[in-house]
DNA sequence: CCGCATCCGATTGGATACTG
DNA sequence: CAGTATCCAATCGGATGCGG
């Protein structure tokens, strides 16, 4: 693990732009943060969720974001084991960005692809 | 080029959240685009804004961007030769969203790092 | 001045197999 | 169930040099 505060090496680490995006990086993150939105979710349910995503990289991402203080680890101590995981009140801070993506997402298909949409 | 529309093979590119995502992905794009912001910019204008950021990646930033339909090209046929870059409108549908992660990556500094902001 | 071609290193994510 | 370990493939970004 060679960078502690993040996986990419931004220009302007200090940038709150650049913290921002370092908090949702990842191929994945922005699923599991939409998963987490919902609620505390079990691994296994994180996984089921997200089939395509493996169990290395959920674990990797998971890892991540409670390193940044962005979600919160809790685990059962009777078997089998179960460990959840729930937003912080920092992560939670993440919900008008993920709106504003989301947002901008459709506007964008809209703009560039209009009529385009599922039916 | 084996992606025609996006340098990440994301796992649902159809969501509009991944759309967004495409858009400022790059770890540079959102420093180009805030220099597209302020106005019109000339390529020498943008290595000039932007030291680190190498001829080659800048061109392959801007050609994305243009191919998205988010920044427009524009060159002028006297020499030296000049090409200036600026936003389309969907570019600037773009806008809210490096708001949102400034106010979002803000807020997360003032919450898990309170009180070390630069002096 | 603007941009492309090539090569290369670093990072990321996926597949698989194994452990507490 | 909840990870860890290892290997591997793809991608991204940086450096350098050439072309229009």
């Amino acid at each position: 693990m060679p960078d502690e505060r993040g996986r990419t090496a931004r220009p302007e680490p200090d940038c709150p732009v650049e913290v921002a995006l370092a908090a949702i990086a990842g191929r994945w993150t922005t699923l599991v943060l939409r998963e987490l939105m919902h609620g505390s979710r079990s691994f296994g349910e994180l996984r089921a969720a997200l089939p395509a995503l493996s169990a290395k990289v959920l674990t990797e991402r998971l890892r991540e974001l409670a390193a940044r203080g962005l979600v919160d680890r809790r685990r059962t101590a009777g078997f089998p084991v179960r460990t959840s995981y729930q937003l912080t009140p920092a992560g939670q801070l993440l919900r008008p960005l993920l709106v504003a993506l989301y947002q901008t997402g459709t506007a964008l298909l809209d703009t560039t692809m209009p009529g385009a949409r599922g039916a």
